[in-house]
DNA sequence: TCGTTTTATTGATCTACATCAATAAAACGA
DNA sequence: TCGTTTTATTGATGTAGATCAATAAAACGA
């Protein structure tokens, strides 16, 4: 079964939505607020990154933080609606994937805190992926006609070809075709996203299913979880269920580069 | 042996190279001339898509139009040079590489007329991957000052989102991790690529050898060979060499997706 | 043009991973 | 909390495609 069925809840105030299920707050005060971009830890790596003074006020007043979070399990958008706004994740994680038409549903990224949803859809009017909460995740909603400012706008072609540029790390990592290798890449950089959070690069949960992280690196999970069983046997990492811990960082990637 | 060794010329007048082989020609009025954008075919797809007149006059003075070709198998920008212009394919082909450290290099995608190349540069001062020609390949060059107006900018954005939509699409069809279905899907995508640009999507000639394709794909030439042959034992193409000929496109497309 | 180098094809073998299956462990909801 | 559902682990087996090898066909350069 999919996550992205029929009981999906957007949390989203007014969040244009397929789902029959949607729930839709009356109260929109008490949902979201404008954003707080001047004491805002991700400032630097989100949209108003160049700008301050009256005109960060001006553009942090288009923008709605929300105060309560996308559940996990949730979707924030979904494939096929129409594209109006983009996000920042303040807190939490999602999964972007894409709904084949079979129902099925194949894992395309991880989003941690700090990223920007919907870099793939500036000039598409409709979202081509679907992003579904992996635990209880804040977010900032910034409607598109906010990022008018020339300032805006150069923030945003760096930060879609910085995710282009990480895109193409991916097909490196995919057409290796090795699984250990696929997997051990995988745990790195999880590793590393971490620890530019400020979080230990060495012991993190993994927020994401197996089977998410299989459909991504395009795996069985049986494989994936068996390359992990071998990587532990090997000393080269401890885990219980998601929880991962990486006694020698370098020596995993001296092991994953040979 | 990779394409991309010592003997390379770059043939762009004054363009940066670590190459130790560079030939610099001295008559840049014989080798480009400003360019003449009001009568490009690809002008929709370009950076000035949506400006006329006065400013695409200004535009197209900035932009230098190449006369003789960067030569098949010749680097036109090397991973690790410092990045100041972006190009434009007017005619030929070019394969985007990452350069390992152990020489080899690995196939990240094909550009044909009408691509920008370097989309994921921009915020990154040098390049990230190497650009080098399938066959004798012309091109314009659009030094990156001159992409400060606000309507080329917003032009720049959706080509980046694009082409990331389009990494996210590889993404899947490497995922799939089923060799003749990723080689079907990329014949089927080259035959569109042709299409696009008024030629025959039944019969082409493949300007990229099958070791490049392997590359791409993540697989070995040997697979690719023999898949290929599989395909035409079913009568779905047949092929001589690099030059395909599709009988009946729906049939394969069908044949790839189940 | 011919001789050399590079690329492509075909065959034989081997192995990593998919697949099928059965159990165990979490996660979830009443 | 317990009972159900979902996810993860481990085992047995089969197969697609990697690997090694040898020949054929292009491509290239003098």
């Amino acid at each position: 079964m999919s996550n992205s069925d029929a009981n999906s809840i957007i949390t989203w105030p007014g969040l244009p939505s397929h789902s029959p299920n949607t729930r839709i707050r009356r109260d929109r005060s008490s949902q979201t607020a404008s954003a707080d971009c001047y004491n805002c830890l991700f400032k630097p790596h989100c949209l108003p990154a160049e700008i301050d003074g009256e005109r960060l006020t001006r553009f942090a007043r288009g923008v709605l933080r929300s105060r309560r979070p996308v559940k996990a399990g949730d979707v924030l958008v979904r494939q096929g609606d129409a594209m109006n706004a983009l996000y920042t994740l303040r807190a939490g994680s999602l999964k972007a994937v894409f709904d084949e038409a079979n129902g099925y549903e194949r894992v395309l990224g991880f989003r941690f805190p700090g990223a920007v949803i919907g870099l793939a859809e500036p000039g598409n009017a409709v979202w081509t992926r679907t992003f579904i909460a992996l635990e209880d995740t804040w977010l900032c909603h910034i409607p598109l006609p906010v990022i008018g400012d020339d300032a805006l706008q150069r923030q945003l072609i760096r930060l879609v070809s910085e995710r282009l540029r990480s895109e193409y790390e991916t097909h490196l990592m995919l057409a290796v075709n090795d699984g250990s290798r696929k997997v051990m890449t995988f745990i790195v950089e999880m590793s590393a996203r971490f620890a530019e959070r400020g979080l230990s690069a060495h012991r993190f949960h993994l927020p994401m299913h197996y089977m998410d992280i299989a459909s991504y690196l395009g795996m069985r999970h049986e494989s994936v979880s068996r390359t992990l069983t071998k990587l532990q046997d090997r000393g080269l990492l401890h885990r219980k269920g998601r929880h991962i811990v990486i006694p020698d960082l370098d020596a995993l990637r001296r092991f994953k580069d040979d």
